[in-house]
RNA sequence: GGGAGCAUAGCUCAGUUGGUUUAGAGCAUCUGCCUUACAAGCAGAGGGUCGGGGGUUCGACUCCCUCUGCUCCCACCA
């Protein structure tokens, strides 16, 4: 078969996946082999593809088609999350642009255009998936809104509550006015954000609720939470304020009569040592309010508009409102000053609305005991983070956690289990018949119509908290005294875990607390953390900076295996990846050098009456070692998540020393056939190269593979063996890595002396140079070698390690030339000595260092001093010869 | 404000209990080659003293301190 001189992935990659799918290579069962397994993260069943779920999804699959191909039963569970926020919001938006608003929709038909969303652009991004070529089990696909997964989440509500740790109440949480709901504290990202400090002015009241002309300065960022001001509050200790003590100020513009209070939490050098006290829109205000029993007063809408209780500019949105507030307050004679502020302020993650602290009833999971066992899952190695670092950041958390607000006022998601009786009494139960079973043994008239359901539902991670678990066993999660079925015992725990940094506390510590409150086993053994994908500026890929490749264009371009190969050659664990299409290239490159190679081999005829070549039976000898040498190395890269390591190494082996030596030492001349023995052994060393190959490029090498000998039909690269390092010799691979040098060496004298390298040289060789390697040079550098003897004064020289290689050169050289070069030479050696031998007369380092590196410091000596003595000698026989 | 981490060739990174390396790789660069698998290639070359300073040690890129710069995480000083 001819095959093209470039490789075009475009048609290669569909047809392989569709046979790895037709035939099911894919799918795992439980068996009687070691399980691994992974769980995707699972993506937002809206999103489409970027550059991180490239990076993930690729770790991913090199991991799990290597276990695979270990012997291990691999099986990688595919999937999306529901995503409710997000979701909801694109929904919302969607319905907008229609037209529709969500407030005209009852909870059913919002669900209804939802649910139909899903099934429009839900699982675009599995698709996606193949493209890249992941070895997902299809049919374990999995949505965290199945109907059984969310039945799981619901009996994991229903438990949590029966065992006292889910509580209602009125808090202070954080209110995405975008998103319409609260948010967990995870959920807020705090930016450094620009904006003004107010110095307002309260006048003191005549007691009758009229100003008179004294007055205090208070300073705020948010002049429009001033309706809502209950007190004012300075510090006990303050002696400024002292005279203040028990009298009433008025909150500017409406006049209202407010206390002075005093707390130890005001800081007396901050601002300006007056603190207005705003219960309803400030957490710190609301403490001191609970303290100081203020009431409370909330001025500000779901949307972040004033409403009727602030009595001024209702109806502003809270932004506006400030504009506005401050020039009434300036035109009012209440502005002191203003100046230019930067203070932390909190965004809410999915919308990027400026969070509004605001008291609101919500339900919550008590943390503080699953956090204990979680930090424990971490501290103890159960669980390992990759890399090691991420330790610190996990144990801060788990220290410092606070209860997490889990009920969303949304309506895309597991609606909360909790029933309301007419009274006000909460019953919750997994489902209607039994809430109202509940209800009845309290008033025994109950009907279901009497029951309300809790309007909100729970929060995403509360569904991907399960995931490990549920995607095997729905029964489980909720139910830890329950049996597991057998997915659940043979997988669970899962292996290893790929995924970001960004949410090891949203996701990954959750699913340690719910892996041991209900299996009472962690659900992954290790977690490995990639980096975030940066451009080559360093900045994060984002749609708007529209920096931000799109995957299936590249895969378009190059192939999938070369993107794959181009993510991974830069991706240490823990560290950001800058991408740049470079690397891609690279990747399309060797796959373009894989190709050719087998080109190369698979065009040569077979001899069989040809005996094989000296070289050739060298080559073979040294590669068959290097191999193993090789295997062990990228092994250890593996087993310690080194997988660009591994890479590399398996790239260099493919590329210089399969391809750059042993391929041109074995090499027959032109229009020979090869040698049998030779040819056999070149098959085998590129099948077993294959096989290292395949889980990094998995579509080439598959393509390579069923072309290199008659398959049988259901056969595959992905369900060999990968190939085992044997015990090697070192020293035949030192033997040849000095052949390659001397090679080398002769290359760099044809091209000083602009030689043709079809001209034959004569090399002469000094020391003691291996012999079984000399094939090896003879041919690659197409030269004759023998004793070094006779004048070689005008003889080209150089070094092999410590062995002096000559080659004659009869009036073709520059004597002053290579005087100075020899000089040069002998200076540095020179230099090199006494540093060696002024570390070898150093008393202390003789006494103290172990007697391995005194030993290598005197080899070093003496290599030193032989190499000086032959630069010597050349040096004079040049010298005399002038 | 608290905590963590990083700083090694032009770029991206290795350097695994301080000593088999007067520092390694890939890419990029330069030079010469369209040599009968591959110009998405081949052959060769140059390039850093390991952010600055101090210390410990017989010996430090590797440990300690400090300064500088960057990154990330956490955080209710209005």
């Amino acid at each position: 078969m001819e095959l093209p001189a470039k490789y075009d992935p475009a048609l290669t990659e569909d047809k392989w996946y569709a046979y790895w799918l037709e035939n099911k290579f894919f799918h795992s069962e439980p068996d009687e082999r070691e399980p691994y397994t992974i769980v995707i993260p699972p993506p937002n069943v809206t999103g489409i593809l970027h550059m991180g779920h490239v990076l993930n999804n690729t770790l991913n699959d090199v991991l799990v088609r290597k276990a695979r191909m270990d012997g291990k039963n691999a099986c990688w569970v595919p999937g999306t999350d529901h995503a409710s926020i997000a979701t909801e919001n694109k929904v919302v938006q969607k319905l907008a642009s229609e037209g529709i608003r969500k407030e005209d929709l009852t909870r059913e038909q919002f669900l209804q255009h939802a649910w139909e969303w899903k099934e429009k652009h839900g699982g675009i991004i599995l698709s996606q998936l193949r493209k890249l070529g992941a070895s997902c089990d299809w049919d374990r696909t999995k949505f965290t809104m199945d109907p059984d997964l969310s039945e799981a989440v619901i009996n994991t509500f229903v438990y949590f509550y029966n065992k006292g740790y889910i509580y209602r109440g009125v808090r202070m949480v954080n209110w995405d006015p975008v998103g319409l709901t609260a948010v967990s504290d995870e959920e807020v990202i705090h930016k450094d954000t620009v904006s003004k400090f107010y110095h307002l002015r309260y006048f003191i009241s005549d007691g009758n609720g009229n100003p008179t002309d004294k007055y205090i300065i208070i300073a705020t960022t948010r002049p429009e939470t001033i309706m809502a001001d209950a007190a004012i509050c300075i510090n006990p200790e303050d002696e400024r304020y002292h005279w203040l003590k028990g009298r009433k100020v008025l909150i500017p513009l409406i006049n209202k009569e407010i206390p002075i209070i005093e707390d130890s939490y005001v800081a007396m050098d901050f601002g300006t040592g007056c603190l207005k006290v705003t219960p309803a829109h400030d957490v710190n205000d609301y403490e001191i309010g609970m303290r100081h029993n203020l009431p409370v007063l909330d001025i500000i809408d779901d949307h972040g508009r004033l409403n009727e209780k602030a009595q001024i500019l209702v109806g502003e949105d809270r932004f506006d409102a400030r504009k506005k507030i401050v020039k009434m307050l300036e035109e009012a004679g209440n502005l002191e000053k203003m100046e230019d502020y930067t203070s932390p302020i909190g965004y809410s993650e999915r919308t990027n609305a400026v969070i509004e602290p605001r008291l609101s009833m919500q339900w919550f999971l008590k943390m503080e005991a699953l956090a204990k066992d979680a930090l424990e899952s971490v501290e103890s190695g159960k669980v390992k983070l990759i890399p090691d670092k991420y330790r610190n950041t996990y144990r801060h958390w788990m220290e410092n956690v606070r209860d997490w607000c889990i009920s969303r006022q949304l309506w895309w998601g597991q609606r909360i289990p909790a029933y309301y009786l007419p009274d006000g009494q909460v019953v919750v139960a997994s489902n209607e018949s039994e809430a109202l079973a509940m209800a009845q043994k309290i008033d025994a008239a109950l009907t279901a119509s009497d029951l309300r359901q809790d309007e909100d539902v729970l929060d995403t991670w509360f569904s991907s908290w399960l995931w490990p678990i549920s995607v095997f066993d729905t029964n489980k999660a909720g139910h830890p005294e329950a049996e597991s079925n057998a997915d659940l015992a043979y997988y669970y725990p899962t292996n290893d875990l790929v995924t970001g940094p960004d949410i090891l506390f949203f996701w990954v510590a959750r699913m340690i607390m719910a892996g041991n409150e209900f299996m009472n086993d962690v659900p992954f053994r290790n977690v490995y953390l990639t980096g975030i994908v940066r451009d080559k500026l360093g900045r994060k890929m984002s749609k708007t900076l529209g920096n931000s490749p799109d995957p299936l264009d590249l895969i378009d371009k190059y192939g999938a295996d070369a993107v794959r190969l181009g993510m991974l050659l830069c991706s240490s664990a823990g560290n950001d990846i800058l991408y740049d299409e470079s690397q891609i290239e690279q990747g399309r490159n060797f796959n373009n050098k894989v190709w050719n190679a087998f080109r190369l081999v698979t065009g040569w005829n077979v001899d069989d009456s040809a005996a094989q070549p000296e070289a050739s039976a060298v080559a073979v000898e040294w590669f068959d070692n290097k191999l193993s040498q090789v295997i062990e190395t990228v092994e250890d890269h593996f087993s310690k998540f080194r997988i660009s390591d591994a890479l590399m190494a398996i790239y260099k082996l493919f590329w210089d020393d399969f391809c750059a030596w042993y391929l041109e030492a074995v090499k027959p001349a032109y229009g020979c056939g090869i040698d049998k023995a030779t040819y056999e052994s070149t098959i085998s060393f590129f099948d077993s190269l294959l096989k290292m190959i395949h889980p990094i490029m998995p579509f080439i090498t598959e393509e390579l593979w069923q072309n290199m000998a008659e398959r049988k039909p259901g056969e595959t690269i992905m369900n060999q063996r990968y190939p085992q390092a044997k015990p090697y010799d070192a020293g035949l691979i030192t033997a040849f890595e000095m052949a390659c040098e001397a090679v080398a060496g002769v290359r760099n004298v044809r091209q000083s002396k602009n030689l043709s390298p079809r001209e034959a040289l004569e090399v002469k060789i000094k020391g003691d140079f291996p012999e079984v390697a000399l094939p090896v040079v003879v041919k690659l550098a197409n030269v004759t070698v023998g004793k070094a003897d006779g004048d070689l004064s005008t003889a080209q020289r150089f070094m092999v390690r410590t062995v002096e290689m000559f080659i004659p050169m009869s009036g073709l050289i520059n004597v002053e030339e290579e005087i100075a070069k020899l000089e040069a030479d002998l200076a540095y050696q020179q230099k090199f000595l006494d540093s060696v031998r002024k570390k070898l007369s150093n008393e202390r380092f003789v006494a103290n260092a172990p007697e391995a590196v005194v030993a290598v410091e005197r080899k070093k000596e003496a290599d030193s001093l032989s190499k000086i003595e032959s630069i010597t000698a050349s040096l004079n026989a040049l010298k005399n010869s002038r």
